[in-house]
DNA sequence: CATATATACTTGTCACGACAACTAATGTCA
DNA sequence: TGACATTAGTTGTCGTGACAAGTATATATG
């Protein structure tokens, strides 16, 4: 029954580059859980203090998400006071999406914390075997779809 | 507010992995969804058909999941007669997995979508290159916890 | 042997990811 | 301008992922 095929066919690239999502993904949960924080919403709050009052499909496309679960993300932040949706000037369905003093403060309060995630999962990285892995990691969700 | 500290933070790899992992888990849902098979129940075919007959504990370490999700993947799996649980001989506590022929039946079909799955997104990279990515990936995983 | 601890599995809860369907508002085009 | 397609956002459903807690059985220890 096993054999040579199935074993790499266990380990699929694909196999593995999922297996490591998640599993930085839960370190991420870990890091974040004492400050109340999803992954998720960290992404949100770290991409809205780079580019603010973008409405909530455009916001969407940035974190490579879809609507629905960008509402829902959304929703949580909003009610927790680090978000502000605000009426788009010119478009009566939509929503411009700003952070709140609150919500800026605490994407400061994270930022380290993330910074030193990402550090210790470099560990024993050169820069260009870094440089190497996110071109090959490029390749490879470009060959999706 | 946006400077190159910002860019790299958001393109941090273990960020790239992540989002790469949910692409590719997307076309697997996508290629087994006319089969009425998600890529969890996929993983849990092709492995009782590498190792049968272990305990549901031994088998959400081999499929690297929790065993809260394993029970309720194996649930739905047992519904759609794809698997089997038996009690275990000497511990009344345990259950042993099967595949049932159905099971068996379907994982022959499923093999070569994900084969060709897999061929495609390694479309256009060296032996070596798949070598060394899953070399750098294992070595990523092994800097979390 | 009796009790305490550990283990196997299950159930409950919350947050997403994917997708269908729905509402309200906008844009298109004859 | 008026019917129609398109778009922004929301809601509903199902299947995980992470984690806490509960039940039944095994194991360890006095």
């Amino acid at each position: 029954m096993a054999d040579a095929n199935d074993f790499k066919l266990n380990a699929s690239i694909g196999y593995l580059i999922s297996i490591a999502g998640l599993r930085y993904k839960g370190e991420v949960w870990k890091q974040l859980k004492p400050f109340d924080v999803t992954p998720e919403q960290w992404v949100v709050l770290n991409r809205l203090s780079i580019e603010e009052g973008v409405c909530q499909r455009e916001l969407a496309e940035r974190i490579v998400k879809d609507q629905p679960n960008t509402t829902r993300i959304l929703d949580k932040m909003e009610h927790k006071g680090l978000i502000r949706r605000l009426p788009a000037p010119r478009d009566r369905r939509a929503f411009l999406v700003f952070l709140t003093d609150e919500g800026k403060r605490l994407r400061e309060e994270l930022l380290p914390v993330i910074r030193k995630l990402h550090k210790s999962s470099m560990k024993g990285f050169t820069a260009e075997e870094i440089t190497l892995l996110g071109s090959l990691l490029e390749r490879f969700t470009g060959n999706l779809n």
